[in-house]
DNA sequence: GTCTATAAAAAGATAGAC
DNA sequence: GTCTATCTTTTTATAGAC
C-alpha cells in the first residue's frame, strides 16, 4: 500500500497525510504512522525533527493537492455560473470531510503556526478563486450586478464545509447532497436560470 | 468560576462541557477537567464510570442547551423569511465554532454511539425545525412554491457550520460574516425582497 | 462522597548499535 | 539511513484511607 518503491521519507509523508485526514493531528500518534508506513521510529527522527515537523510536511502536500484540484475545476470551460455550480456539485466522498477544514477543530493545529498556515492559505485561496469566477460572471451579466463576489464565494465554500459536518453527524452523504442542492438551486434562480 | 455553590457532579459536567467545546473529546484529558473543576480523581469515578461517561453527560446537556436556543429563535415573531435570516445572522462567537458540529471531526466521538447521538440528533433537529419554518413560508407565498424545504434548511445550517470552519481557519470572524451575508442575500432575493 | 497514592498503558523523544 | 532499546511524561483507571 505504502511501501512499493517509495523511499522512506515519501512513505512517511503519504501515511501521515492519510492519518491526518482520518483522525486529525492530536489524535494521530507517531507510532500509528510508523506502523502503517512500516518504518522504525529512528527513521522518522532522521528525516524530521518530530511529529509536528512530519505533520507540517504532510499538510503542505495535502494543501498543494487540494489547491491543484480546485484550480483545475475552476479553470474548466463553461459559464461562471456553471463553474461555481460544478465546484458545489463535484463528486465528493462527503463522509470523509475536508482534509484542510477538519484541522480547524484541532486545538493543537490552531496553536501551531506551521500547521495552521497551509489550512488558512488553502481555504483562503479557494474563496478568492471562486470570488474571481463570480466577478467574471457579474461582468458577463450572468450574476446580478449587486452581487458581492466575496460573500457569494464564502457562502459556496461554507456550504461545502458545513455539508461535510452535517453528513458526518448523520453518517449519511444525503445530508451533504441536500445542502449543496439548496445552494445550487438558489444560485441558479438568482442567475435567472 | 465553577465551584460557587454547585455540587461536585454539576461542576464536573459544566467544566467538561466547556473543555469539549474548546478542545474536543480526544484532546481533553480527565486531569484537565478535574483540575479546572477543583475535584479529585476519585470523585469523577464515583459519579461516572469514566471519561466517556462524563463526556456523554456533558454532550447531552450541551445538546439540550443548543436546541433550546434554536427553539426560542425559530419560535419568535416575524415572517418565515425573517426567522430563517435571524437564525443565520444571530450574534455568534464565530471563532469558538459549534459545540456539536465540531465533534464530527473527533474520530473517537464518531466511533462511540453515546457520544455521537446527541450531536446527530441536535443538528438533525435544527435542520428539521428550519425546514418547518420554510414550509410555512411556502404556504404564505413568501418562498417560491418550488422551494425544497429540506434543501434550503440544510443549506442554511451548512452555511453556519462551514462559516465557523472558514473563520477558524483565518482566525477572523469576518469570514463567518461573509458566508452568512452571502446566504442571507440569496434568500432575500428569491423571496422577492 | 471526596481525597491521595499507585498502577498500567501509551505518548513523544533520545541513544546508540548496525 | 534504519533499526531496537530505553527514558520521561502523560493518560486512564483502580485501591483504599478518611
Amino acid at each position: 500500500m505504502y511501501n512499493l518503491g517509495m523511499d522512506t521519507r515519501t512513505r512517511l509523508v503519504n501515511v501521515a497525510q492519510d492519518l491526518l485526514w482520518e483522525r486529525g493531528y492530536a489524535a494521530t500518534s507517531s507510532k500509528e504512522i510508523l506502523n502503517r508506513a512500516n518504518v522504525g521510529q529512528g527513521s522518522m527522527y532522521h528525516h524530521f525533527s518530530g511529529k509536528r515537523d512530519l505533520a507540517a510536511a504532510a499538510l503542505e502536500q495535502s494543501a498543494a493537492a487540494m489547491r491543484a484540484e480546485a484550480e483545475a475545476l475552476l479553470a474548466a470551460d463553461g459559464t461562471s455560473v456553471e463553474r461555481v455550480i460544478s465546484y458545489l456539485e463535484r463528486q465528493r466522498d462527503s463522509l470523509r470531510g475536508c482534509r484542510m477544514g477538519r484541522m480547524t477543530y484541532d486545538a493543537d493545529v490552531l496553536a501551531t503556526p506551521e500547521l495552521l498556515r497551509p489550512v488558512a492559505e488553502t481555504l483562503g485561496w479557494i474563496v478568492g478563486a471562486l470570488a474571481d469566477v463570480v466577478r467574471q460572471g457579474i461582468e458577463a451579466r450572468e450574476f446580478r450586478h449587486e452581487t458581492d463576489p466575496e460573500q457569494l464565494a464564502s457562502m459556496v465554500v461554507a456550504t461545502v464545509q458545513g455539508g461535510y459536518v452535517l453528513a458526518r453527524a448523520q453518517q449519511n452523504p444525503a445530508a451533504f447532497d441536500a445542502a449543496v442542492a439548496g445552494a445550487a438551486s438558489l444560485i441558479r434562480q438568482q442567475a435567472g436560470g
